[in-house]
DNA sequence: AGGTCTGTTCAGCT
DNA sequence: TAGCTGAACAGACC
């Protein structure tokens, strides 16, 4: 399940394929390339080469050399393969062949992922590694959702996923219930700080499941502070895990 | 073997 | 319009 860290390192396999010449697309797939028809995503990028590949939260595009970007897209179980042979069950759900025989592929069991041209970020809130204090403060609190179901809006702040939110929440002694628009400077300014400590922590360690929480996510888990067992519910539509104790 | 769960995004509803 | 619900995907797991 990508979140920000697996989108990083997707982006790194992206700088692989970099100033290569692009010779054949696959976007025959109708569902992970909609709303473009088959064809469509090929011909705007044959005879190009990628420039650059860029991230936001989990939102990853790559610029040609004057041709239209192209924007890509985990979903829940996609990965970027570089140079790795054709999946045996057909999980390339995008693939871009180079001159010299190289290739790029989206590789994604369920088909959440997304390829799509010219992509369109208006609405993705700033990076949730980068978001500065001033910004953070301005967007987060202007409604009333419950803090969980806010971390997850990628409209307002990109990249946390389930599992992170938990994690950010828990290091900032948080209640997943609470309102947003309920929390004062003070704890807005930690709650950025728990975000940023969350994610770089889990870029560094190699993915969203290596948070403290991560391995209490379970039935008869427990806080690793205090021992008292977790809640779980649903909030904002997301199986959730919070300490009542200490993030009250 | 069938039912439930998984997570993200988006359409559609109130 | 803010906020919630369910659809979409298809495999993992019990």
């Amino acid at each position: 399940m990508p979140e920000l860290p697996e989108a990083e390192r997707a982006r790194q396999q992206l700088d692989r394929v970099l100033g290569r010449e692009i010779v054949a697309v696959d976007d025959s797939d109708g569902y992970v390339c909609r709303p473009h028809a088959p064809g469509e995503i090929a011909a705007g990028l044959v005879g190009h080469r990628f420039v650059a590949a860029h991230r936001r939260g989990k939102f990853l595009w790559v610029e040609t050399d004057g041709g239209p970007e192209l924007g890509l897209h985990l979903g829940m179980a996609g990965r970027i393969a570089v140079d790795e042979e054709a999946s045996p069950r057909n999980w390339d759900r995008f693939a871009v062949d180079f001159a010299g025989g190289g290739r790029m592929a989206l590789r994604d069991k369920r088909r959440l992922g997304r390829a799509v041209l010219a992509p369109d970020f208006s609405h993705v809130g700033p990076d949730a590694a980068e978001v500065g204090r001033e910004e953070f403060r301005r967007r987060f609190a202007r409604s009333g959702m419950p803090l969980k179901a806010r971390l997850l809006d990628q409209g307002v702040v990109a990249g946390v996923g389930n599992l992170l939110a938990d994690e950010v929440l828990w290091r900032a002694r948080m209640s997943p219930r609470r309102p947003s628009d309920d929390l004062s400077t003070e704890e807005l300014d930690a709650l950025r700080r728990a975000i940023r400590a969350a994610v770089r922590d889990a870029i560094r360690l190699g993915g969203a499941h290596t948070g403290h929480l991560n391995p209490q996510r379970v039935a008869g888990g427990r806080c690793p502070r205090d021992r008292t067992p977790l809640e779980r519910a649903t909030i904002g539509g997301r199986t959730t895990y919070w300490c009542p104790v200490c993030q009250a």
